[in-house]
Parts: structure tokens; sequence; C-alpha cells
DNA sequence: CGGAGTGTCGTACCTGGGTATGAGGCCCGG
DNA sequence: CCGGGCCTCATACCCAGGTACGACACTCCG
């Protein structure tokens, strides 16, 4: 089973370079080229690749748009390629964008030829890769964002005793003082208590606040 | 300028074979090797390489507690190694541990030799690097937590007035209604009724739910 | 022109939530 | 065994916040 190819770059050097650099393999043929995002659009309709290779930098229609409308078509088109972005010197917002909308992966154009041909193959099996600056930046994006409790604020967390800390991740899931109460099965005056000590340990006005204390210290998550 | 390289692996043989793999490379010394993880900070602390490689799963003190200890040493540690993590199979639990402790790649053992070679190359570079599948999770993961506005709550969202949808930011960064009015110069009363039309539209019944929404809707993100 | 949507504000009412104070019981460590 | 957290609850008070109803101005559009 062969893998089925498009190749979308402006440049038509490049789009030669890297059809004899991948024809050559016995595993995999280039079936189509564009110049641009919305010929690249089109190519890939009618050819059906397992891999689009797209450019990130084009005229017309960007390389971006284009993963876009190919990973997330409009009803009625099955076909979902992998797309493979590239790009010449790695702007990191491109990056993120294609990540966002789906990319399999992404890779400077001055990688080693082999890492090209085994990026494809990869793709192509549905996993993925990145470019090594891209996956650092990934990584530490993924450090930043989820080491599980921040510390500035989390670690006041540690002031709150169990049962405040307990009623805190009530508060910030929506519940009244009642619903509280009696999920804990307590008298409301109890809860108010806890309450009362949490915003002060805390320096917070009002539930509200608390509800956001509870988001940004990592106690509840969004999508949790 | 030689890469110093270290091994932390339980299992002789394969430390063995790592360290004659590495060791055939010009640029590449692996100056120490340790069974468990223990064993391995010492090492470290000792011989000062570049880069760690590190199985996961190893006796007395496994590769993930190993990694943290190194990554974020106690005060008065100044040398602060790569680290590398090595896996037999791709249990993805200890993925995102090891990434989240600061790991600067992941790598299944049955990867091609080179691709281990290369990934010492690139870690000790300062770069990162995954194994394809990791990157595939990685990157999934990357996309669903992160499309700007999700989908579900974000739609109702749509329902909101560009005043109401403002007003509903203040309350979720905390304010009362009156420094609401203040910062909107408006009249308490008319905050008072926005944010009533909020709650009513979006279904909720106090601020606290409020704010709730606006960090499951992604109107406002933690950290931001 | 007339109606719909939005934004603004007023008056009036009610209650949930936050505060203050005190107090009893449990358990642990010094 | 005694002091100190922690958890529990009561009584009492107050007000920010939420609700209900009505009103006026502006803009856009059929």
């Amino acid at each position: 089973m062969t893998i089925r190819v498009i190749i979308v770059d402006d440049q038509a050097m490049v789009r030669a370079g890297f059809a004899a650099l991948l024809s050559a393999q016995s595993d995999i043929d280039v079936v189509g080229e564009a110049p641009d995002g919305r010929q690249g659009i089109e190519v890939s309709r009618t050819t059906h690749p397992d891999v689009v290779l797209m450019d990130v930098r084009m005229p017309e229609m960007d390389g971006l748009a284009a993963a876009r409308e190919l990973l997330d078509p409009p009803p009625g088109v099955v076909h979902r390629p992998k797309v493979l972005m590239l790009t010449t010197f790695d702007v990191d917002d491109y990056v993120y964008e294609a990540l966002r909308a789906g990319a399999s992966g992404f890779l400077l154009k001055d990688a080693p030829p082999a890492d090209l041909i085994s990026a494809v193959r990869v793709v192509a099996a549905g996993e993925a890769l990145l470019a090594p600056s891209v996956t650092r930046r990934l990584i530490a994006d993924f450090a930043r964002q989820r080491p599980a409790p921040r510390k500035d604020p989390s670690l006041r967390l540690n002031g709150l005793t169990p049962r405040e800390t307990e009623v805190l991740e009530l508060i910030a899931r929506g519940l009244s003082n009642q619903e509280i109460a009696a999920r804990l099965v307590l008298a409301e005056q109890t809860v108010k208590t806890h309450i009362g000590r949490v915003l002060a340990k805390l320096d917070l006005r009002d539930r509200a606040q608390a509800v956001i204390f509870a988001y940004e210290s990592g106690l509840v998550s969004p999508g949790a």
C-alpha cells in the first residue's frame, strides 16, 4: 500500500525537489501538486491523497487556511487527508494555529531529507511528528499550562484545611450554600463558617472571587 | 565539544547496549551508568552529564521521581542536565508526568538506533524530541484544550449582546456590581439589569455560576 | 413610519450570602 | 492532661445582589 502525497507550495523549485525526493521512495507516490492553498484544496479533493505537504506562506490562500479547510471540511466532503505543515523559518504563531487546526506535523524546510521522508511515513501511519524546536515549545507550553497546581495561589491553598478545600471546590462547581450543606450533610451555618474562613484566608470578598481562585489555582480546571 | 551522557536503567543489558551504541559516536561520551533512580541522581551529581537517559520503570526510585529531582533540584545544586525519558511500551500517564516535570524528550526503546543517537544530540542542543505516538497525543491534547472558544457553551455565548459579554467578563474578574458600574461608567442598576439578562440567557443562578461559565466557555482563561 | 433590539436608568422588594460572636466536641501532640 | 487545631452549630445582623416592572432614547431595518 503506497502512500499518496500531494505537495502544495508556491515555489516550483521546492515542489520539484520534494517530489523527486519522495518519488524515489518505493512506498511513496506523489500524485499531485499545487502552487497555492486554494488550488491545493482542489487537487486534494480530486486526488484524495493520504498526506498533504503544505507550505505555510503562500499567495491566494495561505497554508493555515487551507489546512483548516481540509481538516474540517464542509458537509458532504468525506475525505480527510493528514496535513504536514512546512515552513522555511519557525515563526511559531503559525505552529500553534496549525496544530489547533489538527495538522499532524510541522517541519522546517532545512530538515535533513531523510527526516522529511520518515515524517511522511509517520504521518501516514496516523502518528505525528514535529521539528525539535517546535517540540520544545509545545512541551514548554504544556508544562507551563499544566503543572497540576500552580505555585503562587496554590501555595496559599495549603493554608486551607481539608474541609475548607472541599467546600471551596463545591463553590467552584456552582453550588449554593444549601446545596453544599445537603451534599456534605451539614447545617447551612456550618457551611457559612467554612466559607467565611476560606474567604478570610485567601483574602477574597465573595464566592465569585472564590470560584476565580479555584480556577486560577488549578483546584478545578475548565473542561473537567 | 562532546556530549556527556549517563544511562539510568535497571537492566544491565540495556545499559550496555545503549552505551556501546552511543560511545561509537565521536561526539558522544557515556560518562556514567546507574541501575536505579536514586543512584542515577548520585551519578548525575558527580559526573555532571549534559544528558541523562532515564528509564521510566525502575526499582528503588522510578524514573519519574528521579527526573523531577534532577530537573527541580534542591537549593544549592546548580547542575541541571537534560533528561531524555525511555520506556518499553508507551503508557502515557508517564509521558505527561515526565513532560510536566520538564523532561526534554520521550522515546520508545524500540525506536531505530539512529533515532536514539539523534535524539541525544537534539536534546543536548536544548531542543526536544518525542516518539511519534507521543507527539500525536500531545498535539491532540493541545488542540482539544486550546481551541480558542469551546463550542458548547461558547455558542450560547453568542446569544449575549456585546455589553452583556463585557459585563460577564468583569464578573469573571471578580468585580462587584459597584465596581463594574464605575469601570463602565454606568448606574449600578444598569449593571444589575445586564447581569439579570446574562443569567437568564445562560440559565445561571448567580454570579458565581457566571464565573464558572466564563471559564468553561473560554471567555476568560486561567493564567491570563 | 413603526417595530424590534439594545442600552440606559428608576423604584421597590426579598433573600442568599457574608459577618460577628460564642460555644461544644473531637483528636492529636507536647 | 492540657492546649490547640479542626469541625460543628446557633443566634443575630446587614447588605450586596438578584428579581420584577416600567420607562425613555437610539439605531437599524422592513
